[in-house]
DNA sequence: CGCATTTGACCTGCGC
DNA sequence: GCGCAGGTCAAATGCG
């Protein structure tokens, strides 16, 4: 017996896969021809002819097996992640729900002394949601009917966009509340906006995704015209992008693009090597790897924003991810994550432009006034004041306040005591991230001290920071 | 010929 | 109510 099939490079895949080889017998001048064979025969023959191939098939059925196994895992993390997604809008739209409650309840109250004062808070709330002409808060008597039917709408919007189109089906029963739900999750995909400010010298910020343009317009008071692209990787895909254009070019006379696709130059008014790219709304399509990382991110940033700063016209956090963001601006590793409440939408402004140190985390926030008055909190994030070599290591206040390198609890502990609703608004986002109320200045000693003794313990993660592997659903890009 | 971009018209929201 | 500005649409155009 001979083996027919055994190439010098190895057995072929098919042949490894199927557990099988094909023999050429000669019995009696009788060409048996090509005999399969099962795994344990060929276990057998194969130990006849030397250990050699016998040990190569077995790892060979090994990493077979492994691939397989492999396979599994892989899938099995895909589901996981969708359900993380999928548990984490449930629980981002239920904190909005609990909130548009508590508001729409403390409305109720004030509109019985001043009905000017309390329609202020409803209208960030009511303008995430667009409801707009549609309003249900225009009636004064009905307005606590009104709560239940947005927050009905909320938990349809919460259904969609948390568990997608099989939710959907479920509850086609109803035509009515579908509709409402399908204007809902439009409504929070559409609405949200993340924009990325990064300092490029390339004439295309590279995404990873495809984009098709739509639209060019020319903003007052800027001579860079603004495009609008929309994705063009999935059927329908209701994620937009938009870019200030420094100048009109052909593409032949723009750089090659980075990343899928051809985009126009885009640049910020004030500095020509600033990108500034805005995406709004979920893919509904699964993204190339290129474009998971930087949707993971703005997601996340998004997250953080409508988890715990709805509330809250503007805050600013910073977002230590120095691998996904050093492919998009070469200075800084880490990005600036501005939250503010514009007029239209809430959006999230990633500034990767800013020469930030990248062992520092800044926190900004500014009051829900006018003036946006804002205080500036860039933190160590290795805990440790650069200039002393103190054991015990305390984030540092290092910059933008005339009180330099005070301890930060002490300048915290004042920003605090000087401004309630910074309080409010520090208190409000750490229990919506840990799930639990927080003594703010107490937990801050105690983390710090917990932080000098855990390993790989950052800082930041008192602060909204981004999950290391985020899921690629819920994403903005 | 198909696809992507361009560009003027149209729509919509907002401020006065 | 009106005008403005931003955003979108869709026919025209260009390119491979």
């Amino acid at each position: 017996m001979e083996v027919k099939q055994c190439s010098g490079s190895g057995w072929s895949n098919a042949e490894v896969q199927d557990e099988r080889l094909t023999f050429s017998t000669k019995n009696g001048g009788v060409d048996t021809n090509f005999v399969q064979m099962g795994s344990t025969l060929l276990s057998l023959s194969l130990n006849n002819s030397g250990p050699p191939f016998t040990q190569m098939n077995m790892l060979r059925m090994k990493l077979e097996e492994a691939k397989k196994e492999n396979e599994i895992l892989k899938s099995m993390l895909n589901q996981v992640n969708e359900h993380c997604t999928a548990l984490q809008n449930r629980i981002l739209f239920e904190i909005q729900q609990h909130q548009l409650s508590s508001s729409l309840r403390n409305n109720n109250h004030d509109l019985q002394g001043n009905r000017k004062d309390a329609k202020k808070p409803m209208l960030h709330t009511r303008q995430f949601l667009n409801i707009g002409k549609s309003s249900l808060l225009d009636s004064n008597t009905e307005e606590c009917a009104s709560a239940e039917n947005i927050e009905k709408k909320i938990l349809g919007r919460n259904v969609a966009c948390g568990e997608g189109e099989n939710i959907n089906s479920q509850i086609t029963s109803h035509e009515e509340a579908k509709h409402t739900e399908d204007q809902t999750s439009e409504i929070t995909c559409r609405r949200a906006k993340v924009s990325i400010r990064a300092r490029s010298d390339f004439s295309l910020m590279g995404d990873g995704c495809q984009w098709r343009k739509y639209g060019q317009k020319t903003a007052k008071g800027n001579p860079c015209p603004r495009a609008y692209y929309r994705c063009s990787m999935g059927t329908a895909c209701p994620v937009r992008k938009q870019v200030c254009l420094m100048k009109t070019l052909p593409y032949s006379q723009a750089d090659a693009p980075i990343g899928i696709g051809k985009h126009h130059v885009q640049r910020c008014f004030k500095d020509e090597t600033v990108l500034i790219t805005s995406y709004e709304g979920n893919h509904n399509h699964p993204l190339p790897e290129a474009a998971r990382a930087l949707a993971s991110s703005t997601s996340a940033a998004l997250n953080m924003f409508l988890s715990g700063s709805i509330t809250s016209s503007h805050a600013t956090t910073t977002l230590p991810n120095p691998h996904l963001f050093s492919s998009l601006s070469n200075i800084s590793s880490t990005a600036v994550a501005t939250f503010s409440q514009s007029a239209t939408c809430p959006t999230v402004t990633l500034d990767l432009a800013q020469p930030l140190n990248n062992n520092c985390l800044q926190f900004q926030r500014a009051t829900t006034s006018q003036n946006h008055r804002q205080s500036f909190f860039p933190l160590s994030l290795h805990g440790h004041h650069p200039q002393n070599n103190s054991k015990l290591p305390l984030p540092i206040i290092m910059l933008s306040t005339p009180e330099k390198n005070l301890d930060l609890v002490d300048v915290v502990t004042q920003a605090i005591a000087k401004d309630p609703s910074l309080k409010a608004s520090l208190f409000s986002a750490i229990s919506s991230l840990t799930g639990e109320p927080q003594n703010i200045i107490d937990d801050n000693r105690s983390q710090q001290s917990k932080s000098s003794s855990s390993d790989g313990f950052d800082p930041c993660s008192k602060m909204p920071a981004i999950p290391p592997h985020h899921p690629y659903t819920n994403q903005l890009l």
